[in-house]
DNA sequence: GTAGTCACTATTTGA
DNA sequence: TAGTGACTAC
């Protein structure tokens, strides 16, 4: 048997599964059987003897991990790989923090915080020290603390580091850490742990290592594989070493990535981590895959001149065997609407020419706000889609009421429930005393549910104590039956003893008929957990139920059955594969976005992602660009991307703009009745500073050494200039966030 | 405490 | 545009 599996493999990919022993690295081009090799490796291990259990295989979506394993027990059979780890960083963590809580001062039952939450946390932190929202932007709130933990830095470490304090001063924001700590506290307080902690606290534990417990994972994961290396950030990468170096470790692990296709830097995500762990391990056996087994040649051609431009990384071309294939066909629009047309009816003409089916084709953007036109334009043209991204189910307001319920059965300190539940529906507790409540939450350091559980022992009206003590008995009537009754039976208890059904079934507009469709759907989600199958030996509880969809998106509900075609950010789309994809939007200030025109850094990252979004395509590609473009209720004037200029004009083929296909008499503003009324105009210029009083200066003859200000990075000393003149890129080192490159054409200096 | 209106403003990617 | 926060009237 074992030789069917490795026939399939050229000889670098069969070095690389069979490599078991020692540090591996595989740098893997776009198409060149990375899955393939991971699930054989999988593979190989278990039929050498290794128990599934012992091997952990730490993916990025947990869509890869489901593959992976279902493509391993097709390989070797016998269903065992289903008790190989393999998971995303955020639920293999999870996992193992739900086992070793206590040892850290959480409850097992912790609540995950997501995005939402965690922003809320801090807007009420910011309200209640009396800070100015516009100053301290909870987005950017969250995005430090985010990079703290990434970084290591507790926010004790952080007080104490002049530097950093010194940071915040100048982007005047000086209570930074104080809404740091207090956020951490909170979280604490609350039993809660936000998306990154899952991470932050996975490696306390391994660090401080209570009870010694690192050596039970250090004996059960003898073998460890990370795929899509390039994305993770320092802490993934602290974690993977605390796993794999120990005094007598074989150092057995392997990662496997592809630093072109690196595009979370945004969220932490850092190629030092490959160059890193060629240091780290000087041992590791490096295997480069560069042959791709997806695309045609113009396609690759394509890949490798655009990628060329950026100016670090690891040398490397990909190359095909498929044969030349069709050039890359470019689309050039004048409105978004009509963009919308063109590419649904190419849509349709490639299915009748090429008999593809819907979900042979993908739309890629680079936003999701750019899905609407052409969900219009398939509509009309009964093409069926699947729009993945934006708002996920998990994440609308009814079903987040619900689960606030839920969540508060489960662990009443969760005060991000609690908030969202305790006035909905209306209970007459309004604001005020929600903030009494949270202040005196705060005073005692209680969580607020030992608040309002107490709440005799404070000073409130008549009215609003009788209002929460109606509440409480109502959680404590349900937490009573936890034990008793399984997840859906105590969730329709909750959802009709809160009123919510109730409330939601008196309001029969559409939207009103939808939230009541959603929440039923719901509860008939968690009828069919209840209803399956146990994994291992879970049970049928509510916090079981909670625990198996806190990390869940909607790209995880399958119905790839369906023949749909797929519209997706481009982020989305990282690591499929389709017969035909439409890059759409391609336009200065969207893709390169406006807000990644700053640095060298951030430009190149923009394309690697231009990167990621044309290997997709296995035999048809085509680029979309729109003159101009409806955006935040305006119309703008875009020029076309770069990138297309990038590649050059043997591998494209640009389709000179044609307007029958608008003809047909479709309703609403034609595409070109639009234009005929636009008198075109300046660029708006990107959006500014957070600061609105950051007056730019026009930035010319600069010399070594200057001091100059940037709206973003504050001040700075220019280090070098380098570049063609009115193309120039400056060095310039930032007194907090270091070194940066900037593109002085786009940069928001003063001098 | 609640509900409704109005004005403002940011504007990317996502586990 | 869409989402939010401040303000007003009951």
């Amino acid at each position: 048997m074992s030789d069917t599996y490795l026939d399939q493999l050229n000889t670098i990919q069969r070095q690389a599964v069979m490599t078991t022993d020692g540090p591996v690295m595989v740098i893997a081009g776009p198409g060149s059987g990375k899955t393939r090799v991971l699930t054989f490796r999988v593979a190989h291990l278990i039929e050498k003897g290794v128990k599934p259990w012992n091997i952990l295989a730490l993916t990025f979506t947990n869509k890869a991990a489901k593959e992976m394993k279902e493509r391993i027990n097709n390989t070797i059979g016998g269903g065992v790989a289903t008790s190989v780890w393999a998971g995303t960083f955020h639920s293999i963590f999870a996992r193992i923090l739900r086992a070793e809580a206590e040892l850290i001062g959480y409850p097992s039952n912790f609540t995950i915080y997501d995005t939402q939450d965690s922003k809320s946390v801090l807007s009420n932190i910011i309200r209640e020290n009396n800070l100015e929202p516009k100053v301290y932007a909870v987005n950017a709130i969250r995005a430090r603390i985010a990079s703290c933990k990434y970084n290591l830095i507790s926010p004790k470490a952080y007080i104490e580091n002049n530097e950093l304090i010194q940071e915040d001063y100048q982007r005047k924001q000086p209570h930074f850490q104080k809404i740091y700590k207090s956020y951490m506290a909170r979280c604490r307080r609350a039993g809660a742990m936000d998306f990154d902690d899952l991470m932050y606290q996975m490696f306390i534990l391994l660090h401080k290592n209570p009870n010694n417990v690192i050596k039970k994972y250090h004996d059960k994961f003898k073998y460890l594989m990370v795929d899509e290396f390039q994305d993770t950030n320092f802490l993934q990468y602290q974690i993977v070493r605390k796993l794999v170096n120990y005094p007598g470790s074989p150092h057995n692990v392997c990662i496997v990535g592809d630093d072109a296709q690196s595009i979370y830097a945004f969220r932490g995500a850092t190629i030092e981590n490959i160059l890193n762990f060629q240091k780290d391990y000087k041992q590791a056996n490096i295997f480069k895959l560069e042959q791709n087994y997806r695309s045609t040649h113009h396609i690759v051609q394509a890949a490798n001149e655009v990628i060329m431009n950026n100016q670090r990384q690891i040398q490397k071309k990909i190359w095909t065997e498929k044969g030349k294939g069709e050039p890359i066909k470019v689309l050039q629009t004048v409105t978004d609407s009509e963009e919308g047309k063109r590419v649904a009816d190419l849509i349709l003409e490639q299915k009748t020419r090429y008999h593809l089916q819907n979900k042979d084709i993908a739309i890629l953007y680079r936003t999701n706000a750019q899905s609407r036109s052409f969900e219009e334009s398939l509509r009309s043209l009964r093409i069926s889609y699947r729009v993945y991204g934006g708002l996920s189910f998990y994440q609308r307001k009814e079903i987040k009421d619900m689960l606030g319920y839920l969540r508060l059965i489960v662990n009443p300190n969760d005060e991000e429930a609690l908030r969202r539940v305790i006035n909905f529906p209306k209970r007459a507790i309004g604001k005020s005393t929600i903030d009494k409540i949270s202040a005196w939450a705060d005073a005692e350091n209680q969580p607020m549910w030992s608040v309002v559980e107490n709440i005799d022992k404070f000073k409130l009206s008549a009215r609003a104590m009788n209002a929460i003590k109606g509440f409480v008995k109502l959680i404590k009537k349900l937490q009573k039956q936890q034990d008793t009754k399984d997840a859906y039976e105590l969730a329709k208890i909750a959802a009709t003893e809160s009123g919510l059904l109730k409330m939601l079934g008196e309001d029969k507009t559409i939207e009103g008929m939808n939230r009541m469709e959603n929440v039923q759907g719901l509860l008939d989600g968690i009828k069919i957990f209840v209803d399956a199958e146990p994994i291992e030996d879970e049970d049928k509880k509510l916090a079981t139920y909670l625990q198996s969809i806190s990390l869940l998106t909607d790209q995880d509900k399958e119905d790839d059955s369906d023949d749909k075609v797929t519209l997706m950010s481009i982020h989305a789309a990282k690591g499929l594969e389709f017969p035909s994809v439409f890059v759409v939007g391609l336009e200065e200030d969207l893709f390169p976005s406006f807000m990644s025109k700053n640095t060298v850094d951030e430009m190149d990252e923009e394309r690697r992602l231009f990167y990621v979004a044309i290997t997709r395509a296995e035999l048809h590609l085509t680029l979309s660009y729109s003159k101009s473009r409806y955006r935040f209720g305006q119309i703008r004037y875009n020029d076309k991307s770069r990138f297309l200029d990038e590649i050059s004009n043997e591998n494209l083929h640009v389709s000179i703009p044609f307007n029958k296909s608008l003809s047909n008499g479709r309703s609403g503003v034609s595409g070109a009745s639009k234009y005929g009324t636009m008198t075109p105009k300046l660029r708006k210029a990107p959006a500014a500073s957070s600061d609105p009083s950051f007056k730019a200066t026009k930035a010319t003859d600069l010399n070594i050494g200057q001091e100059i200000e940037h709206f973003r990075f504050g001040k700075g000393a220019i280090q070098s200039i380098e570049g063609a003149k009115g193309n120039e890129v400056v060095t310039v080192k930032f007194k907090g966030v270091g070194e940066k490159r900037i593109m002085l054409k786009f940069a928001k200096l003063k001098i």
